[in-house]
DNA sequence: AATGATAATGGAAATCGTTTCCATTAACAC
DNA sequence: GTGTTAATGGAAACGATTTCCATTATCATT
């Protein structure tokens, strides 16, 4: 664990924000200008694939990242995406009963298919607060 | 409609695979050669906007694309993605449960954060029946 | 301290799906 | 035909991410 991984880590740790490499390069730059963008994405996949971090692709055409669940004190959630303004909102109510059903699913769908289930991703998609008022 | 739209409406329609912009060009390419990619990019775009197809990213770094639910006789369905292999398995299983849970979960979501919403998006991520099997 | 083996690094260049530009062509009304 | 507009394809640009590669940090062994 070096210096520009425990930034990494440590930056994503404090915002509750989802933010893209770039992100975490501009917020690390200042601190530590000798960490290279090429350094983020070689950490940011070590962070995702031993579950630290959770790699999250809301169709902007760059990818964002989020601390896993386990670490992220908000647990399990799902996403709203507003196709207006970009804007990102956690939720997880209804996430017990969600859960619930996904779980009953998965299981069915894995006897039926053959297939083993290790992640899901559910997303709902449409125009916030702000950006539902104008036209469209 | 130009018979490049034409043909690419076809291609998509006879398909009951989840094609990519290039995968559309390939199977035009011989019959039209004069319709270029580009072309098909823009008839997609078109084709989504209207709602005739739908746009879909699995996370293999190019969007594909596949008839709306209204036309494409299987109704509306969720995914099975194979990390392994990249297969994609329609699923609609349970889809009713799922659907009226949504449903259910939209308006309250809705109501809570005020958001209009008006799609979603739900994937199963695993290994497929061949993929499962060797290590891992 | 020198040596050597190994892992980590950053910057430049490459990659590759998609978009933008732009000059050419098709379609159509008068 | 003349002019206006929409559609087209190929080349070039774009932008996020990866790959390459020469340099540097780490650390155990002499
Ligand atoms: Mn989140
Ligand atoms: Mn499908
Ligand atoms: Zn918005
Ligand atoms: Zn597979």
């Amino acid at each position: 664990m070096t210096v520009g991984r425990e930034a990494v880590l440590d930056v994503i740790a404090q915002s509750d924000e989802h933010l893209s490499a770039e992100d975490i390069y501009m917020k690390i730059h200042p601190f530590y200008p000798a960490v290279g963008l090429t350094s983020i994405y070689r950490t940011l996949d070590i962070l995702v694939s031993i579950g630290l971090v959770r790699k999250l692709d809301f169709g902007h055409g760059r990818a964002k990242y989020e601390l896993a669940e386990d670490s992220n004190g908000k647990g399990h959630h799902h996403h709203l995406v507003c196709r207006g303004c970009g804007r990102i909102i956690d939720y997880n109510d209804f996430i017990d009963e969600e859960l619930a059903l996904l779980k009953k699913t998965e299981e069915s769908l894995s006897r039926k298919y053959n297939f083993r289930i290790d992640n899901h991703l559910i997303q709902f998609y449409g125009f916030c607060d702000t950006c539902k008022k104008p036209e469209r």
